[in-house]
RNA sequence: GGGCUGGUAGCUCAGGUGGUUAGAGCGCACGCCUGAUAAGCGUGAGGUCGGAGGUUCGAGUCCUCCUCAGCCCA
């Protein structure tokens, strides 16, 4: 083929053009972009233009202000950018506040641990002081995570954030939990906790650590003293089995415990049903007079320990007497094993419990129970008060020990004696109640026992479980009304809350259902106080408004500080009240009380806020979107807090989200070096990358991050960054010129449908904040249906018709609608890159993340004519698949080479063609349509029955311009070179270009 | 140990109320194009739907158990 082309056709072809560069450059083009929205006010502009508008407001869980970033928080800000976007974006006003936690004990250490890097005491240092260097701590970690949080692209209110540590903030805190105190659900109460003799002070569990430790071990008997179901038998009559006073009378319950000082405490016996118990007698004769155990003595013990603790109390021979069911055990009443030494207490009833915590693996079977000294005792204790209370047992939990590790007159015959010293020693106390028990006959077993028991982090000492006051919220005292519980307001407002996923719903239920009262005191120091007064005498919480008021004035001016400030006490009580008549409450809130009221100082208590949702007179929104950790944490805390002193939930609707694995789907770590740092992906991708990550994935379950899968977000964005780029560069040739729907060709109605179907599907994903639909959605999309079909189709049309087309019209129509659907679309996902694209089509000045999705009209919609191109497509992919056997022959390379024969015997798929110009679709230069029967060997596919392809090569002369081969090239005098349309193209161009 | 989730191709995801040979995109392999070019197009190979039972004519879809992973508790 001789090619003497004697001119360049390219220049007069419209091809794509744009400034739009291939390779993105995110790490350098993002923080430009950020720029430019800084300095066109972004953030302002969003608000003028929402004025007016319902309020769709995603309120912002507060992250903890200290540390760097990591992969979680950047998933959560990143889904609560995508919510505040595209409901902005869908006619909602979505103003995002950011906020910050920023009291609490992780802050608390920091300032501790540079004191003592620094040799500095802090109990030595001014509270106010303290308070200082905690929230300037605070403020510094904010400052490092806003930069970090607006370089993922985070559109909100940076400037004016919230923070729990503001003193707006801690005035409304102190004044929310004033209010649990007037309406009378605030209540003091007790509490173990882990408590550190040496440094006088309760831990939390972060601050244990684990060490071996020796413990003495004792074994202990529980005299049987009632059978309560005893009654006297009528003559003759036989019970149709034992009853407990037949054969329990003078037995004993037999404990071990490993903490023999926590004896004066005791106020019951736990068994499980899940052990088999029985009833155990001494045959050995011989035993010294002074065993601790002697022959005849009966004990209750599981049997599967029985032979165990009979070695430990140095006895060989024993027999099962018979078996003691659990029901039996439930009737029985001990007495304390003190009760007989005339200490002066200990004459109350202690009761059998049965309890999940009590095991057969060691020990007896039974458990000592003690409420004040260890958490389970605790929780079986509070869970039975109901039933103890109708048996008459005094319920109270008795402070045995005080904070120096004494014992306190709730202890009698302990007076004087120390558990643990304030040097962290043994105190005396174990001996004392061992002697004790010998004294009293009920030791059986002694010995010494190596574990690993918790020490304080800090001073290496061993700690103990005491009992202490705390504050607590009553979760089933009525509060306006019988029945009115805190519970029952919470569970309700649970059922008409949205959840999403629905699971949470069950979830946040159940725990609510079962959490027992509301323990909000700390005893810290960084934090808002429990401002209230207790009266010295009878211990009642001072309920007056004028005293709440001057705290809620004072902290708003000068911050919780004012709590601490010389002369609080008389300046707050005011000369209403004797100051020395009532105690200051020194305790602090626990930190999810700050974050629980954050709807009332933030929701409440910004002006460009205030939402009126449904049943206050508005259709505002407000939706709270976490990890689905806060079930325990946020949620539960802000639905309690707005339920005790509102009466409902916060929130309109709740959205959770997993969490990030490492690439294995296990969790991250350390150790294992499989972290990955949004600040990294950040740095080598960018943060549209990191978003892809998030919009791509299922974030409702825990996820899974690493190299292999960012190289996934990698290559989708370079398939759609391309395709946009493709359409940006053939809109430069576009002039904006409208054309009527039913003046375009069927290929282009096909696509407004698919735009008009897509309209539909990416609202109601948004909507159900379903980022991945709207995601894998458009990226097939872009993919199958533009790159792979669409456009390579009306590439020919778009870069070789003449101007006044209207096929190629009619193309850049759509090309310009399809983008800007699919720009607006993803702006929420990747608001760097489709500003990009935006501002590369509609210049400097325009933003994409002003704009509104765009109203897609309904005609574009016609399911008949989509239903007609699916089976257009059918055949196509019959033709491709024939002419790809061609290819793979060599018989022909591209596909302009092939005239291939079209065999369509069903009528059904023929009448879908008629009309149609398969050339072009089937990107041929020339095709030939036939119901003739196909002869033998034609090509064919087993799913499009009734289609058969010959292929064939095109006759003619190639197209210099576009590469057709064609019959026709060479009739035009003028364009021998070039097929008619071309030639036609040409005139036109040429017109064009000699006039000007 | 308890409550709640979840485990579909190498990766990310589809698979209403159980029903023909389990799908898509990406990646990979191979080929084409060279006027989207560190791009574009096509073809192909990849799955015992975590495992084992059960219900059913029929189960990725329902039930039970196990296992692995995650969150929250203990």
């Amino acid at each position: 083929m001789s090619d003497t082309k004697t001119r360049d056709y390219s220049e007069t072809l419209n091809l794509p053009t744009t400034d739009f560069p291939m390779r993105a450059g995110l790490p350098q083009k993002e923080p430009e972009l950020i720029a430019r929205w800084e300095k066109m006010e972004l953030y302002k502009r969003l608000r003028e233009q929402g004025k007016g508008r319902k309020k769709f407001v995603l309120h912002d869980g507060p992250p903890y202000a200290n540390g760097n970033i990591h992969i979680g928080h950047a998933l959560n800000k990143t889904l609560k950018d995508m919510v505040t976007r595209s409901m902005q974006m869908t006619g909602w006003e979505s103003n995002y506040v950011p906020g910050w936690d920023c009291h609490g004990l992780p802050i608390e250490w920091k300032i501790e641990e540079q004191y003592r890097a620094k040799g500095k005491n802090k109990d030595e240092v001014p509270v106010i002081e303290f308070r200082q260097e905690c929230r300037e701590f605070a403020d510094h970690w904010i400052g490092v995570q806003k930069a970090e949080f607006k370089r993922l692209g985070i559109e909100g209110d940076w400037d004016n954030p919230y923070l729990t540590m503001r003193f707006e903030a801690e005035a409304v805190i102190a004044n929310e939990l004033m209010k649990f105190a007037t309406s009378g659900q605030l209540y003091r109460g007790s509490k173990p906790v882990m408590w550190s003799v040496v440094e006088k002070t309760a831990l939390a569990e972060a601050e244990i650590e684990y060490h071996e430790y020796q413990s003495d071990q004792i074994w202990v008997k529980f005299p049987v003293v009632q059978t309560d179901t005893m009654q006297p038998l009528k003559p003759g009559q036989r019970p149709a089995a034992l009853q407990p006073q037949e054969y329990l009378e003078g037995a004993s319950v037999v404990i071990w415990t490993t903490t023999p000082w926590t004896m004066p405490g005791n106020r019951a016996v736990s068994y499980s049903n899940r052990i088999s118990y029985g009833l155990y007698e001494v045959t050995q004769d011989g035993l010294p007079e002074d065993n601790w155990v002697q022959k005849g003595d009966r004990f209750i013990l599981a049997d599967a320990l029985a032979a165990e603790v009979f070695k430990n109390a140095r006895i060989s021979e024993f027999a099962r007497d018979r078996d003691v069911p659990h029901e039996h055990l439930a009737k029985i009443t001990l007495q304390h094993p003190f009760r007989e030494l005339g200490l002066g207490g200990y004459q109350f009833d202690v009761p059998l419990l049965d309890g999940d915590h009590v095991t057969d693996d060691a020990g007896t079977g039974f458990v000592h129970t003690a409420p004040g000294h260890g958490v389970d005792d605790f929780e079986i204790w509070m869970a039975s008060s109901r039933e103890l209370e109708a048996r008459g047992i005094d319920t109270a939990i008795p402070f045995t020990v005080a904070d120096d590790g004494f014992y306190t007159k709730d202890a009698p015959g302990f007076d004087g004696v120390q558990v643990i010293t304030h040097k962290g020693e043994k105190g005396k106390a174990n001996k004392v109640a061992i002697e004790y028990l010998k004294d009293a006959g009920n030791l059986i077993g002694l010995g010494r026992l190596k574990h690993q028991y918790p020490h304080s982090w800090r001073s290496k000492k061993p700690i103990i479980f005491r009992n202490t006051p705390q504050w607590f919220v009553y979760m089933d005292r009525a509060i306006e009304a019988e029945g009115d519980t805190l519970r029952a307001r919470a569970l309700k407002a649970i059922d008409q809350t949205r959840f999403v996923p629905g699971s949470g719903q069950n979830r946040l239920r159940s725990m609510i259902e079962n959490r027992p009262d509301w323990v909000l005191s700390r005893q810290r120091a960084w934090g808002v106080p429990i401002s209230v007064f207790v009266n010295k005498e009878t211990s009642e919480v001072l309920k007056d408004e004028t005293v709440n008021a001057r705290i809620f004035e004072a902290f708003k001016v000068e911050g919780a500080d004012a709590w601490y400030k010389d002369g609080a006490k008389e300046r707050f009580l005011g000369s209403d009240y004797k100051a020395d008549e009532w105690d200051m409450v020194t305790d602090i809130l626990d930190v999810w009380f700050d974050s629980g009221s954050t709807h009332a100082f933030v929701l409440e208590g910004r002006d460009d806020l205030s939402p009126k949702r449904q049943g206050t007179g508005g259709d505002d929104y407000v939706l709270y979107l976490e990890g689905s950790d806060q079930h325990r944490g946020w949620f539960h805390s802000s639905l309690l807090e707005s339920c005790g002193t509102r009466g409902h939930a916060p929130y309109d609707a709740v959205l959770t989200h997993g969490f990030t694995m490492a690439e294995d789907g296990r969790k991250m770590s350390k150790s294992l070096g499989n972290q990955v740092f949004p600040q990294d992906v950040i740095k080598q991708y960018g943060a549209d990358i990191l978003r892809l990550w998030v919009a791509s994935g299922d974030y409702s379950e825990d996820q899974r991050i690493g190299q292999e899968i960012l190289k996934t977000s990698v290559d989708s964005y370079r398939k759609l960054r391309n395709t946009l780029r493709w359409m940006l560069g053939s809109l430069a040739h576009s002039t904006g010129e409208e054309v009527a729907l039913a003046d375009m060709p069927e290929l282009e109605r096909l696509m407004l449908h698919r735009l008009a179907e897509l309209d539909d599907l990416v609202r109601k994903a948004y909507w159900d904040f379903d980022y991945k639909r709207v995601f894998h959605h458009l990226f097939t999309f872009m993919t199958v249906d533009l790159s792979a079909f669409y456009f390579d189709i009306r590439k020919d049309a778009l870069y070789c018709d003449g101007k006044s087309s209207v096929r190629r019209k009619s193309a850049l129509y759509v090309i310009e609608q399809l983008f800007k659907c699919l720009v607006t679309w993803m702006a929420p996902l990747l608001p760097f890159t489709m500003e990009e694209s935006w501002m590369s089509r509609f210049g400097e000045a325009e933003s994409v993340h002003l704009q509104q999705f765009p109203d897609v009209p309904a005609a574009w919609r016609d399911d008949a004519l989509a239903a007609k191109w699916d089976k257009i497509r059918k055949v196509r992919r019959v033709i491709t698949g024939a002419l790809e056997i061609e290819r793979r022959e060599k018989r022909i390379g591209s596909s302009l080479e092939a005239h291939p024969v079209v065999h369509v015997t069903d009528p059904d798929l023929m009448a879908a063609l008629t009309g149609r110009d398969m050339a072009d679709i089937a990107i041929t230069s020339q095709i030939t349509l036939t119901d003739a029967a196909a002869p033998e060997g034609a090509f064919t596919l087993d799913d499009t029955p009734g289609v058969a392809v010959v292929p064939g090569l095109a006759e003619g002369t190639k197209c210099a311009r576009s590469w057709k081969i064609l019959p026709e090239v060479g009739t035009d005098p003028d364009y021998p070179e070039v097929s008619l349309r071309d030639a036609d193209a040409l005139r036109e161009w040429d017109a064009e270009h000699a006039a000007a």
